[in-house]
DNA sequence: CACTTGACCTGTCCGC
DNA sequence: TGCGGACAGGTCAAGT
């Protein structure tokens, strides 16, 4: 779930956090989800600073003044949460489903100020509710805040690395350029694009080789925006059609990051709000909804083995 | 080699 | 009410 916007709102939110914060402890579940060996955490990660956050694509870089990584990809259910380490403000944030009792909270932390980064689960509407099923990793700094690491479906993982290797990740070397960088230009989108000529442009979108960052909303969004059928195959879209996809494109993403991203269950920002992306979406979740643009009902179909939501008046197949 | 599909997971939702 | 199955999607491995 979190795409480009979402994981660059993270990254904001946390480098308003985590730079000068010392690591006093660390604990995990030592699965796939953090498969560090204990003596490399010992060793690179306890008593360590942090230095920076930076991001990647969809991957968030938290650099140590051990000159070690901590390197983070969130896939689809990932969260980082922030709860700082003092002054506790008890906060009581309902689930929408329920009222739950405040009794039958019994893994409440003492400390009750909390930032929640990332994609959610309904069960995440309970701020103060930590750590939760879905916690995978707690990182304990010296002044007593803490980083809670929580995925529900386990896809996601964060891996402490040298810093130096970070760029010799597998994913690193085969990762395209960031789309919202300045010296990315319209003929560098056309030509990497057209790298995959056979391919329906919604697969090319998502290839991460062609292009860092987007995932399904964003692809749906700039499509849309664009006035291309998910389905069109690369090869017979013009240059003109591939310049208004990168301008709907880097508009889409541009408007995201200043909306703090998407929220799809709950998710919040640094300073506590939710993304709100998804109120400005034209086509993502809005089947049986009237385009924006033309009032025809939006439909949901599927391409390149995900959800697509589509304008069937606005976006039609090419014919070559 | 280029491209597509399935696996990895868990929680939710829908139909029977 | 409960159960089975489809679905959600980022990325990699396996298949066509």
């Amino acid at each position: 779930m979190p795409e480009l916007p979402e994981v660059e709102t993270i990254r904001i939110g946390l480098s308003g956090f985590l730079p000068g914060k010392q690591v006093q402890s660390v604990c995990s579940d030592n699965a796939r989800s953090f498969p560090n060996a204990p003596k490399d955490v010992d060793e690179f990660l306890i008593g360590a600073k942090i230095t920076d956050v930076r991001r990647r694509a969809k991957v968030l870089l938290i650099d140590l003044d051990s000159v070690y990584t901590l390197v983070i990809h969130l896939k689809m259910t990932g969260q980082l949460v922030f709860v700082q380490g003092t002054a506790p403000k008890p906060q009581t944030v309902k689930s929408k489903t329920q009222n739950d009792p405040p009794s039958t909270n019994r893994h409440l932390l003492t400390t009750k100020t909390e930032v929640r980064f990332g994609a959610g689960h309904p069960s995440d509407s309970l701020i103060g509710k930590l750590p939760d099923k879905s916690t995978r990793a707690i990182i304990e700094f010296k002044d007593a805040s803490k980083l809670f690491f929580n995925d529900q479906r386990k896809f996601g993982w964060a891996r402490l690395m040298p810093t130096i290797e970070v760029p010799n990740i597998d994913f690193m070397k085969k990762v395209g350029p960031e789309p919202l960088e300045a010296d990315f230009t319209q003929s560098i989108f056309r030509n990497r694009i057209r790298r995959r000529a056979k391919s329906s442009v919604k697969a090319v979108l998502l290839d991460q080789t062609v292009l860092a960052g987007v995932g399904n909303i964003y692809a749906d969004e700039s499509l849309w925006g664009a006035k291309i059928h998910p389905s069109t195959i690369v090869g017979t879209l013009s240059d003109q059609k591939l310049n208004k996809l990168y301008d709907a494109l880097l508009a889409v993403l541009r408007l995201s990051i200043e909306k703090g991203g998407s929220t799809d269950k709950n998710y919040v920002n640094a300073e506590g709000k939710k993304g709100s992306y998804l109120s400005f979406a034209n086509v993502f979740r809005r089947e049986g909804q009237p385009c924006a643009r033309c009032s025809t009902l939006l439909i949901k179909v599927r391409v390149a083995g995900r959800g697509t939501h589509l304008c069937p008046n606005c976006q039609k197949v090419a014919t070559p």
